[in-house]
DNA sequence: CGCTAACCGAGACGGTACGTCCAGTCTTGCT
DNA sequence: AGCAAGACTGGACGTACCGTCTCGGTTAGCG
């Protein structure tokens, strides 16, 4: 974790932060973001909800985004574990139709926005790789790698490049938002992916 | 077109509409966004650069988003011709390379803040399907269709999911900026695709 | 009358002026002024009520303020007829009751506008002046002169500086509006006044 | 006072108001005033020339109009000493003639401008009155009194009417502005207003 | 126990952009 | 040529936030 509220004492002088303050920010941060996007919070309405001064949020956070990627993170981060059925191509759907579930709440358009923050500032899109994204990118890995490993899934295609493949069409709907993210759809998309990831036994393939 | 500057007009009375301040308008959105992200550009610098009065922009575009994708539509949104091989993966191949090097350019990056500004504004991202997204995906479609006629493409898939899954890893990468959206990465994503899209003649598939 | 549309036509080539227009633009300069002061009506708002181009306005008069002066003269300028009693002193108390009555009515408060107005533009100050105060004055000096030429009333006394004398009085009362313009404050007035300006033959008066 | 930026701290939490600002703000404004009418004078130009931002003028008054009644109180209000010479004539005479003089002043333009003001804002006006007109009104009393108690003045006329009379004249110069407000004028007016309002003991005055 | 450092709430501050409104000017086509 | 309609530049309006800055007051650990 890098650009949040986290190292900044130097030492144990002075009165220490105030976690009830802090708790108080995290939790109207996400009550407002349950009505509002992002951007219509402004960070005076924060302070006011928490009953903070304004000065106590940019003491800790460097701007909103950032304290809502936190709050994120705490109470709403986690999910999706990474069955291991055995089955590479179960696990595959099993994970990806939790993600959906999860793209479909509340949780999924704060993701949105984070995305949509990054594209006007670089440093937060960092920040939300680095604490979000690679992250979960480094979780399903070895579920990936388990499907290799066994013979199920081709081994000439590059890791990063398959999780994108996996990832990205639940992203894509989730930001245009053309058509719903529902189970029709995922299993739609997983179904041609595995087709193009996995191996094959003979292998006569097209003409 | 739906919600950007264009009819308005109830007969021919009054003062017609000047075709020059809406084209300065248009030109000065393009130079300010090759150097700040949309959401840092504000109507009033606009405005000054195009020599116009802000009520000008107000009385056209209901913000600067739809004036911006006005502009885009207007000098860069032309690109990508689908190609007719005769090879539906020739074609396919060929139209999804020359659409990563649009978003290789400025535009890509102005495309990314068109789904960006969507994520907090619903009315927006609905215009921005209308006028861009959904014409851009019509025009593909017959692309598809001869290859499934040509039976080099599997029938059974949605169109809808197949573009989706085309387009979805350009925007994924444009917009997580993880990995640059190289030739290496989108010839991964297709021959990956294709192999899932693709039909095959004997398909004594998979054990 | 000279800062308000009179004269303009050079000779009788195109069309003439409309008549009709003109009235229109009067007549919804008074109805707008019942409601609210000269300062928060706008030509806009005259043009529209009146269905009149605002071009129109700004061909014929210089400023609302001068609009609103024309439409004022004709329509409700005409009062207080100078009675001719015999008495000077009955003529005066007369005339200045009959006045206050018409600084009571909607015309006072019109009237108190214009002199505001005259206090920021002093081109306008110069046509109130010569189009309605002025004129009013020249009115009374008859009256005045009788009673100075039956002995009633001082000579020596600048007749400007009596007129002052006997209007400021009301005008005071109205612009600040810190007690009714009623009957006995009129009485009061011209009482004092008259004991000032009169002439006294033995007037062993008062204790 | 009543309108104007004074009480509005509940207790002595928060930063404290800038006496600095203020003071660059009344000044700003007393400055503008020299130049130009208060109409013509924005907000904004205060701001500017105060360097101040405009909300902080927004915050602690309600409009210019206060806030250069209170720059006028502050800087511009204190005069006319009210005259104690045993002579009630010689007082009011003194009195009025210094009070001409401040008329004949900048700020006499700018009371004048206040009295506009107040034709199409009555809280304006209510402000004005109590912050000024009032409090004027009062100072003179005693003066008045004296004249009477010692029998040189009549006492059966209303105070406040005496008061009007006596101002009357100058202010409605001040507004027309048809004739100079000089010493002949002034001498003018409060000769006959004296006339008229003293007592006679014999009086067998002119001819 | 008192000192001192760092925290905290409250809220005023200079500044910038917002979206609206109006002034005054201009360009149409109709009369 | 006058007119209605209405678009134009320009600029002030009053509001909302931003991020910074004082205040007075609180809460630790250290001396």
């Amino acid at each position: 974790m890098t650009r949040d509220g986290a190292e900044h004492r130097p030492c144990g002088r002075g009165r220490p932060r105030s976690e009830q303050s802090r708790d108080a920010i995290l939790q109207a941060t996400l009550d407002l973001l349950e009505e509002a996007p992002l951007r219509e919070i402004s960070i005076q309405t924060i302070a006011r909800r928490a009953k903070v001064g304004k000065a106590t949020i940019y003491k800790w956070w460097p701007g909103k985004a950032y304290l809502a990627l936190e709050a994120f993170l705490e109470n709403t981060g986690r999910h999706a574990p990474i069955p291991d059925t055995g089955s590479a191509r179960q696990d595959i759907m099993t994970h990806i139709s939790m993600l959906s579930n999860f793209y479909l709440t509340r949780a999924g358009r704060i993701f949105a926005q984070f995305l949509a923050e990054g594209q006007s500032d670089p440093e937060f899109r960092k920040s939300f790789w680095d604490c979000f994204l690679s992250v979960r990118r480094r979780t399903v890995l070895p579920m990936l790698r388990r499907g290799v490993e066994r013979g199920e899934l081709r081994s000439d295609v590059d890791t990063d490049l398959v999780i994108d493949l996996l990832y990205a069409p639940m992203v894509y709907r989730l930001m245009i938002g053309h058509a719903p993210l529902d189970e029709r759809a995922i299993q739609g998309y997983v179904t041609v992916l595995l087709e193009g990831l996995g191996t094959r036994v003979v292998d006569s393939r097209r003409k």
